[in-house]
DNA sequence: TAGTGGTCTAGACCACTCG
DNA sequence: GAGTGGTCTAGACCACTAA
């Protein structure tokens, strides 16, 4: 463990435990470097580690001061549909449900898959890709695996937006992921840019009760 | 704009590019100072964000690696619902629907409210927090503001884990909802921790329609 | 104006791991 | 054994802002 995973964790330590209350000044670097025995640099990496974690605030001249717990900020990861599958020790199966080329002034692929687990439909992906930012789109069929793999090989991104809700499922939906209408569902809807320009956009959907989105922080 | 800063845009954009390609190593610090024209600790720096971001990895020896892009991590951010409420410009209404106080091997108080968004029901509240580790939550009566606004302001937590999900609303809840059995929700469940101690679960039950859990990367 | 944080440097030592 | 990343230091300069 290194020093400043230490210091940082005695300085979470007196906040947690109210040796450094809220809304007051804590020491300057400085004399934080006097009392740890240790350079500034490594006090500064200390509290910049607590900065990311929203556990302080700093303002030059102002000083330090230990940030009121209003939200909480976490790591959110969401893993490739197929791993996912595999991971839980089912066996992945994918088809291909539609596949549209929609033309106008602003031409993109639509495309419809299926996502199985173990025989089970696991998550319906609708998506739409901009085939003015990725025209060798076209030219992939996407019947053997899904646009999700020959995107993360093919296309960097620069943004992505993600929004996670509830849906209760529409007839058409259920139908392909053979549940009644009206099912709840858990949606990811995710867009991708490079550079502002929108590269794709997916609703994935999911029965409620095989998928959720978990994380972890600190 | 600080010089490790541009370094690490201009390194977003090779990976990005494809100019440093997934899988290949990238040059080394020492070789990366030099191009850039500054020292080792600055690459280091900007190299430690890219980690941070997942975007490489770096071992020891081995040099460092763009990662594929399989899974797309991103900084999820919940607030409190008082303030997700007022945000949207409704009005924020809380009343206290159930609160027991459970003995037993491990005591607990167990509390049901609901929180509203101008007259509407917007959030159900089923928490449970741990009198061991909290014996103070005992004398709160909770009937005038959530218990959440009081663990910020009282208690820390060193650990907090979180779960995504979508769920059908059993008869209980719809009921407090306001919504029919069956509705779609959106479940955000919350379990803390300080030092291992559990100190709080809170399941967050929210009609479909009305709200999403949103985030942003990069 | 003085004190604080933000950044960068040059150098050093160590830990790890590949050949 | 040698090359890589991980860390720490002592010092410096700058930007910001409260007094």
């Amino acid at each position: 463990m290194a020093r400043h995973d230490e210091i940082r964790a005695e300085m979470m330590r007196r906040i947690n435990a109210g040796e450094w209350p809220v809304n007051r000044d804590i020491p300057s670097e400085v004399e934080l470097g006097v009392e740890f025995g240790v350079a500034r640099g490594t006090i500064q990496r200390a509290l910049s580690s607590l900065v990311a974690q929203g556990l302080i605030e700093r303002r030059r001249r102002a000083g330090s001061r230990v940030v009121p717990r209003t939200a909480h900020a976490s790591r959110l990861s969401i893993p490739l549909i197929r791993e996912e599958i595999e991971d839980r020790g089912f066996a992945y199966g994918y088809r291909l449900l539609d596949r549209a080329v929609v033309g106008g002034p602003v031409p993109h692929l639509r495309l419809c898959c299926l996502h199985i687990a173990d025989g089970q439909p696991f998550q319906l992906e609708r998506r739409v890709i901009s085939l003015t930012a990725l025209p060798q789109a076209e030219a992939q069929p996407f019947d053997m695996s899904g646009p999700n793999e020959w995107l993360v090989r093919e296309v960097p991104a620069s943004r992505v937006t993600t929004r996670i809700s509830a849906e209760a499922a529409d007839p058409d939906s259920a139908a392909m992921l053979a549940l009644p209408p009206g099912a709840p569902l858990l949606v990811v809807a995710r867009q991708t840019f490079l550079a502002d320009a929108p590269l794709t956009r997916v609703r994935l959907l999911h029965p409620a009760e095989s998928y959720a989105v978990t994380t972890e922080s600190f």
